[in-house]
DNA sequence: CGAGTCGTTGAACGGAATCAATCGTCGTGG
DNA sequence: CCACGACGATTGATTCCGTTCAACGACTCG
């Protein structure tokens, strides 16, 4: 079955679009947060810096996803908000939405069904992360990113933001990548990478 | 302002109470998912297992948390639970759980919120995460699991498993941990770890 | 046209994993 | 009741591999 998607259950929560030029902060930790997003076109991704400055991602929300439900119940952001490509959101009330939550009932169960969606695919990550071995990490991140049928993942941004995403040195997934195309394992064109399945052991 | 407790919302979906053993899986990733859990007494962790049979650590509940709320929407669980100590839990069923948000539809927010933290705390673990020092990631996790009165943290279950919820080898652990005693960083005993908020840089 | 950044590769370093060994404790079964 | 096995806690030595530093070409954008 196919999910509701954000959207559909609170257009009317909609207040405006916004643009953003690559590399622009849509908010950032500690903001007020007043609004949910949706991405209309682009990749925002969610970031938090540690002390040493190194960028963490969290998520990368690509055109129909939503991002910053969870500050729904709080008052600040908790990360940054930044465009990895030239993107346009569209801004939802956060009052009004949960006007409208109180008002329909039955949306309650999408959102929260949404939230439970969310909680996983942050697990997933989570499990990536603690994989060792870059090599082995990088083949679970594309087994997981890539469109089933085609076994293609499409890179949106720069190399260097999946590098990060996998919390990598991007140094080292260039390697791993070229050492990983060379064994036959993957096809590499400027824009895709399509995973050859009967090369993986 | 305190939040209101999974059990707090759904106790009349409480079916039944079970009682496991130190090491004993209350379900395991595949299993049909029936019922949501608290924890009442002791801990059960979530797990994942990699190819290579390393060990991911998703999530502790302790006393009060629950559990598997995500596989509220999912036919079955995505990840084994342990309990790591003698623990007893209370379970819920889902169907109930269901039926009691359509007929309460002031519940809703409550449960909503309460995805909306634990989606915060996964990020926040993401974070720990990707901290390369063993060093700086045993402090922050220190940090963020210490009693802010106290600047005391519990060890519930083994130094193992802690080490474990940091994506760390045992023995980098309990190094990283003696360097950081001999340092003055930190007090230990049998149970506690206690930060030395003075000696920190 | 120059500054900045991405993509890429090389070389060296450092730190965490791994292998290994010891001690203590706890539970179990003969 | 005690011997034995299992496992946690701990420390040492060694290996491995990902990071870091460095350098270069290509491209874009102002």
């Amino acid at each position: 079955m196919s999910h509701q998607s954000f959207d559909e259950l609170f257009v009317t929560a909609r207040t405006d679009l916004k643009s953003l030029v690559q590399g622009e902060y849509l908010f950032q930790k500690g903001d007020a947060a007043t609004h949910v997003y949706t991405v209309l076109d682009g990749s925002v991704r969610l970031v938090r810096y540690s002390l040493e400055g190194r960028a963490v991602s969290m998520y990368t929300a690509r055109p129909g996803d939503s991002f910053a439900e969870a500050s729904l119940f709080s008052p600040n952001y908790h990360c940054d908000a930044e465009a990895i490509l030239p993107s346009t959101v569209a801004c939802y009330d956060k009052e009004i939405i949960l006007a409208v939550l109180h008002d329909h009932p039955e949306k309650n169960a999408a959102l929260i069904a949404l939230l439970c969606r969310q909680v996983r695919s942050l697990r997933a990550l989570l499990e990536i992360h603690s994989i060792r071995s870059a090599r082995d990490r990088i083949l679970h991140y594309l087994l997981l990113k890539a469109d089933p049928s085609t076994m293609t993942v499409k890179i949106s941004g720069t190399v260097k933001d999946i590098a990060q995403d996998l919390a990598l040195a991007h140094e080292t997934f260039y390697r791993t990548l070229a050492q990983l195309e060379k064994e036959g394992k993957i096809q590499r064109t400027s824009s895709t990478i399509k995973i050859i399945k009967s090369a993986l052991i």
